[in-house]
RNA sequence: UGGCCCGUCGUCUAAUGGCAGGACAACCGGUUUUGGUCCGGUCGGUCGGGGUUCGAAUCCCUGCGGGCCAGCCA
């Protein structure tokens, strides 16, 4: 798996020794099938527990009785077994029943949750608004005995649905809306496929998940990014009943894939309303789907790395699934003929004791096994292969033209034969001589095309699948995604088949040469029928270029996108495209006077900053608006260092580390911060020996100048070791030394970067680069 | 409207203060008995504004844009 930042966090944790080995865990609700999607965390979490050589769980997350089914059960674990990943323990959320009890139990003892009896309404009502704070339960003050009480009888059954829930007391006011004393379990008479009806109660995500992660040792949580607000009660519950090393969470961007649509309920939606056949309908999304339609498993764990892990939305482009698809099978899938659309070929010339000619399974490699393709004087093409007046930049099939009949030989078209409707009943050809296996003299061969025998050729139906949606993104717009089901998503069509395909074991994948991958169905055609489902066409410069002349208009992708872009009312166009919009036609802005958006005190304070030292209004408002900085700065003017250059620093590098740390760091006060500007007037340390001087007197609360004597970051000014760096750096970098010679200026920073490296970061920068400036432009002998 | 998160070629993603790189897509060319593969090339990007720094995609401020959160779902 390539590097990315959960992996730069797991290296982190190693190697600072919080943890020791690498627990991840999937954990799918059995309560729908997996879709690639899925597949993505699947290839993360297992992927990740493998690289180093950790655990992974598979649990199920089975503690909403009323969705969930032990049919999802074994789908899950087929389907992660068919993407080729093995998991260590398989869990069930619902074994941990007892388990999270008890520490509800703690809770509940601690004080830190009661039991809440207002209606569902009512705490709804009382949870406030993104922007209104919640208020508080009448029920939240309960003693300890009294909700020790109340939870052990909703345990035992006393209660019906609905009449209390067990709350965390934690805040109500909380800006995050998730700590407004988060329900942690609620009263449901259900049946549960595994737990029977032993449990009246069943706990909520919030409570069961970071406690079950906790329970399993899990090290490192990975979910979606929706839940990151949740990551505030993973936090808090585990800070309150487990020691460290406690598990993390960490989100990253879910799946999402252009042309298709990822979400539960749009899935179900397809399948309910006959949009496609079902879960396993070969344009499905789902890890069913992809099986059945002949996807190869290695090509989604490929397409999975080559979309990486971030924290930034996204939306890949279907093509790049195509595309990794084609890859993975392209290297071993043995290529055969087949035609789709046939049209009757009559063959003029073909040597008489001529029966068969021998074709190789993989062209491309010189030792490739070859088969008999049986060939007689009626064979059929397809139908795309054939034009009476061939439009331009046609290369196959047109009366007076000659193309290869691939495998064997050069055939010339002698006439195109009509029926009533201007269609093409049938091609009169004559067999170009000495064409097999050699290339005629004379002769304008305009392309290959295949063709299969008409006796002795297998009849077959071929499935020709397709994205589903004909937009890339059927979520936009103001009309329901399923308007934009494609309705040539399936073509299904009847033709002939070379009889090799016969011999080859049924869950052979094929390039039928010049179309595309498919193999047999495995429901419908791998008995008598033959019924080839198409995995993914190949590339097709022909019909590209013809949609590109095409004077008929655009496609109907584009067409819905289109129509999307030029409706009035809601913003539809893509995000992409908005931002771009908006950013170019934005204004040149005003950001107007910051300490003037503050109020009340911070604002008068800002004012005298502004006013008694000096300082621009941007670092004003910011010192001005804050107790901490205003402390920092009065001390730091107090221990004589000059007031620009003190709130220069506080609004950058302090903030940096409050931002980093949520508060100005104990370590660091005024005094110090004062004494270590003086370093850096004094051009005693560079400023960027400062910076880490900064950070590591807020980290120890050490002076600033023991720090520099310690770490030996002391200003390199002697002209002679610099000048030994700029040696080194140059005559390590010859080419980028000719660059630069030759005009390329930027390299400067390089050659500074590197001198500032070797040095250790402690060479002054402005001497450098004087230094490098001459030494660059004085070109040596020679 | 409060909080949290995210903005790098058309798309996805690297660069951890030091040469903005890769893949897919698009385009052009070469090889080819597949309009495929393979090979070579071209096009194309740090959301805007300010600041810190010798040096900013990266750090700070701000604007803009996007995502998530007000289930007794997960």
């Amino acid at each position: 798996m390539p590097p990315n930042f959960v992996t730069d966090v797991i290296d982190a944790d190693l190697t600072s020794g919080r943890v020791h080995q690498v627990v991840t865990r999937f954990p799918p609700e059995p309560n729908g099938y997996l879709h690639i999607g899925h597949a993505k965390a699947i290839c993360l979490d297992f992927g990740l527990a493998r690289d180093y050589g950790g655990r992974v769980h598979l649990r199920m997350d089975d503690t909403n009785p009323t969705t969930e089914d032990p049919e999802y059960v074994q789908a899950i674990q087929d389907d992660i077994a068919w993407l080729g990943f093995e998991w260590d323990e398989l869990r069930y959320a619902s074994d941990y029943f007892e388990a999270l009890y008890q520490l509800a139990l703690q809770l509940v003892e601690r004080g830190l949750a009661y039991v809440d009896s207002q209606s569902e309404d009512a705490i709804r009502e009382t949870r406030g608004t993104l922007t209104r704070p919640g208020i508080a339960s009448p029920y939240r003050e309960r003693s300890v005995p009294e909700n020790l009480d109340l939870f052990r009888r909703m345990r035992a059954g006393e209660f019906a649905d609905g009449a209390h829930v067990l709350r965390a007391k934690i805040d109500m006011a909380s800006r995050t809306i998730v700590l407004r004393d988060p329900v942690l379990y609620r009263i449901k008479h259900a049946h549960h496929y595994r737990s029977g009806s032993s449990w009246p109660i069943y706990p909520l995500y919030d409570f069961a998940h970071p406690l079950s992660d906790a329970l399993e040792g899990i090290t490192h949580s990975l979910c979606s990014l929706e839940f990151e607000n949740n990551r505030a009660i993973y936090d808090w519950l585990v800070a309150h009943l487990f020691p460290e090393p406690r598990p993390r969470q960490y989100e990253f961007a879910r799946l999402d894939i252009t042309h298709t649509v990822l979400s539960k309920r749009k899935l179900i939606a397809l399948v309910r309303g006959g949009f496609v056949a079902g879960w396993d309908d070969p344009r499905m999304p789902t890890i069913a789907g992809q099986r059945r339609r002949g996807v190869p498993p290695a090509a989604i764990r490929a397409f999975a790395t080559r979309v990486g892990v971030t924290r930034s939305p996204s939306r890949s482009e279907v093509a790049l699934l195509d595309e990794s698809i084609r890859d993975a099978l392209n290297p071993v899938a043995p290529r055969v003929m087949a035609v789709t659309d046939p049209v009757p070929l009559e063959l003029q010339g073909l040597p008489p004791e001529l029966f068969e000619v021998a074709a190789p399974r993989f062209p491309d490699q010189p030792d490739s096994p070859t088969r008999q393709v049986p060939i007689s004087a009626r064979l059929l093409i397809e139908r795309d292969d054939v034009a009476l007046e061939p439009p331009a930049g046609f290369k196959r099939l047109a009366p007076g033209r000659a193309v290869r009949l691939r495998h064997a030989f050069v055939a010339r078209c002698d006439a195109v034969e009509l029926d009533e409707e201007g269609a093409v009943r049938a091609v009169r050809a004559s067999v170009v001589p000495d064409s097999l296996g050699a290339t005629p003299e004379g002769v304008r061969v305009w392309s290959a095309i295949h063709w299969v025998d008409a006796e002795a050729g297998a009849e077959a139906e071929f499935r020709l699948y397709d994205h589903l949606f004909d937009s890339d993104d059927p979520d936009a717009g103001d009309v329901p995604f399923t308007e934009h089901v494609a309705p040539d998503s399936l073509v299904v069509r009847l033709g002939t088949v070379e009889p090799s395909v016969l011999k080859d074991a049924p869950d052979t994948r094929y390039q039928f040469e010049r179309l595309g991958y498919f193999w047999r169905d495995p429901d419908d055609g791998r008995a008598d029928r033959l019924v080839f489902t198409r995995i993914v066409p190949l590339k097709d410069g022909w019909s590209k270029q013809r949609r590109a002349a095409s004077p008929a208009g655009p496609r109907p992708s584009e067409q819905a996108s289109d129509v999307d872009a030029g409706t009035p009312g809601p913003a539809t166009t893509s995000p992409a495209a908005s931002s771009r919009a908006a950013s170019s036609v934005a204004p040149a802005q005003d950001d107007g006077d910051p300490i003037a958006r503050l109020e009340g005190s911070a604002r008068q304070q800002a004012e005298r900053l502004r006013d008694q030292h000096g300082l621009e209004p941007a670092a004003a408002a910011l010192i001005g608006a804050s107790r901490e900085f205003q402390q920092l700065f009065e001390q730091g003017l107090a221990a004589g260092a000059p007031g620009s250059d003190l709130a220069a620093w506080i609004a950058n590098d302090v903030q940096r580390l409050r931002k980093l740390h949520g508060s100005v760091p104990s370590g660091l006060d005024g005094a110090a911060l004062a004494s270590l500007l003086t370093l850096v007037r004094e051009r005693r340390v560079s400023v960027r020996s400062a910076r880490e001087v900064l950070d590591e007197v807020a980290r120890s609360g050490r002076h600033p100048e023991t720090v520099v004597a310690e770490r030996g970051l002391a200003l390199q000014a002697d002209p002679a070791a610099l000048s030994a760096f700029v040696r080194d750096a140059l005559s390590q970098h010859p080419d980028e030394v000719a660059s630069y010679r030759a005009g390329k200026r930027g390299l400067l920073g390089f050659f500074v970067g590197q001198v500032m490296r070797a040095s250790g970061g402690q060479a002054d920068p402005a001497a450098v680069r004087a230094a490098l400036t001459e030494a660059l432009e004085v070109p040596q002998d020679g």
